[in-house]
RNA sequence: GCAUGGGUGGUCGAGCGGUCAAAGGCAACGGGCUGUAAACCCGUCGGAUUAACUUCCUACGUAGGUUCGAAUCCUACCCCAUGCACCA
């Protein structure tokens, strides 16, 4: 590829991409002398687990890691030992060294599913940040000011809004920065909610004598809600763990408009044969296909090609057939006649027997198959077992003691 | 420390003596329809209890109080925000 194709590769997606003029340069130098450019991403290790959203920035790691750039992964376990400063209003507690090494260990090998593990680097900032004291720590607050650090648009916002900011909030960004420092970075990638602390690793850079890193953004990723963005914490997230199954379910219950924001992101589709799919839509073709395609590229990339396809067939006998699913969870029961509500409830099917009544009035729930009318009805559990489902995807069978 | 304004259900946010288990939005859940766990429409959305109209309990920062009656008024406390306190 000639730079100029690079620099439209790097680019694709990108919200932000500061500047493209010292990424131009930084590539020609490393075409000149066969360095890589030093690419860092950094997670923060407070929860194990990877999701669909920040997929979104490790393609783009992907991308230069393509290039022959060098990737480093950079775990936060540091700044995870003081807390996250992200939990605005709860505080979440610091994370012991265990703990992190852990989660540091998940996110290690989830990651992999998509970056070459021969060509990426990992690294900690405890590394460095552990060997900081209180006067290193002074001395580098010292190089900025606090006019600067409000300009942070959530600082800003919360400002407004009479919200707390704590002071430890105030030093992220400086620690961040710090880390571009001591990896001496050629460029750092993150969310667009990263953007204040990616150019602050530009001050500082600047401040101990280096040459910027480059800045590249990309857009979040909405949640399953498609309202707010992907977040393990609102429950809208896709586990780049989870079974095929689920993974497949998930994404098929994404909205039609959605689902065009995960061609865009989650997917290695081209800009044009992603219009191509949409000009299919409006020319009448199901939606339906389309997503089905998307979930399946999707289960591909975390999993299999044959897993996906297992995935659309299950999915296709579950809710297109209404077909019952082929491992049902057991659970064993007193032999002898049940409360229906009672049941429902205590199998953990439906929080409360409130609610299971509820489900049940309302025709959510099946017995062998068989629509529940009374939720006082008594169902009789015998050495058959029983079948129970509630609503189209909870599936039990009773057996007895 | 002082002053002012706040703390409401998963979340945002109304209510400011009774008709409040608490409007409305969002999220979630069930049903219908369909093209799917989409969209749309309908319903539900603290717990227990009754076949059911019901009844009971728990809940509006915490603890008390006033009142026949409090999320709403008073007192104390806790927490949060903003401002003031220095430069006279």
């Amino acid at each position: 590829m000639t730079i100029d194709e690079q620099l439209e590769y790097l680019k694709k997606g990108a919200v932000d991409l500061i500047r493209e003029e010292d990424l131009r340069q930084k590539l020609e130098r490393s075409a000149k002398t066969g360095n890589p450019l030093r690419v860092k991403w950094g997670v923060d290790p407070t929860s194990p687990d990877i999701h669909l959203g920040h997929t979104v920035v490790a393609r783009k790691l992907k991308a230069f890691q393509d290039l022959g750039h060098l990737p480093i992964y950079l775990i936060g376990d540091f700044t995870a030992m003081i807390g996250d400063p992200s939990g605005r209003n709860v505080t979440r507690p610091p994370l012991s060294r265990e703990e992190i090494e852990h989660n540091a260990k998940t996110y290690r090998e989830q990651v992999f599913k998509l970056l070459d593990p021969e060509k990426t680097e990992i690294r900690y900032n405890s590394e460095w940040m552990g060997k900081f004291d209180a006067a290193d720590f002074i001395r580098l607050a010292a190089r900025t000011t606090v006019k600067q650090i409000l300009e942070r648009d959530d600082f800003e916002k919360r400002m407004n809004n009479q919200q707390p900011i704590s002071l430890h909030e105030l030093l992220y960004p400086l620690v961040q920065g710090y880390d571009s420092v001591a990896l001496e970075c050629d460029v750092e990638l993150g969310g667009t909610d990263q953007k204040f602390n990616l150019l602050s690793g530009r001050d500082l850079q600047r401040e101990y004598g280096q040459e910027p890193q480059v800045v590249i953004t990309t857009p979040l990723l909405e949640g399953l809600d498609g309202v707010q963005k992907m977040s393990k914490s609102y429950g809208n997230y896709i586990g780049i763990d989870e079974p095929p199954g689920e993974m497949f379910g998930k994404v098929m219950s994404i909205s039609d408009e959605l689902m065009w924001r995960y061609y865009e992101l989650v997917t290695d589709l081209t800009p044009a044969a992603i219009a191509d799919l949409k000009n299919r839509v409006e020319n009448g073709e199901n939606p339906r296909n389309i997503k089905v395609q998307l979930a399946k590229l999707i289960v591909a990339d975390f999993h299999s090609h044959w897993e996906a396809d297992a995935a659309e067939n299950e999915f296709n006998r579950r809710f297109v057939q209404k077909e019952i699913p082929d491992q049902i969870e057991e659970k064993q029961v007193d032999p002898g006649v049940h409360n229906l509500a009672q049941l429902v409830a205590e199998t953990g099917l439906a929080a409360s027997k409130g609610e299971a009544r509820r489900l049940i009035e309302q025709g959510g729930v099946k017995v062998n198959g068989e629509k529940a009318t009374a939720a006082n009805a008594g169902i009789e559990i015998t050495a058959d077992g029983v079948l129970l489902q509630v609503g189209k995807r909870k599936f039990l069978r009773l057996t007895v003691l």
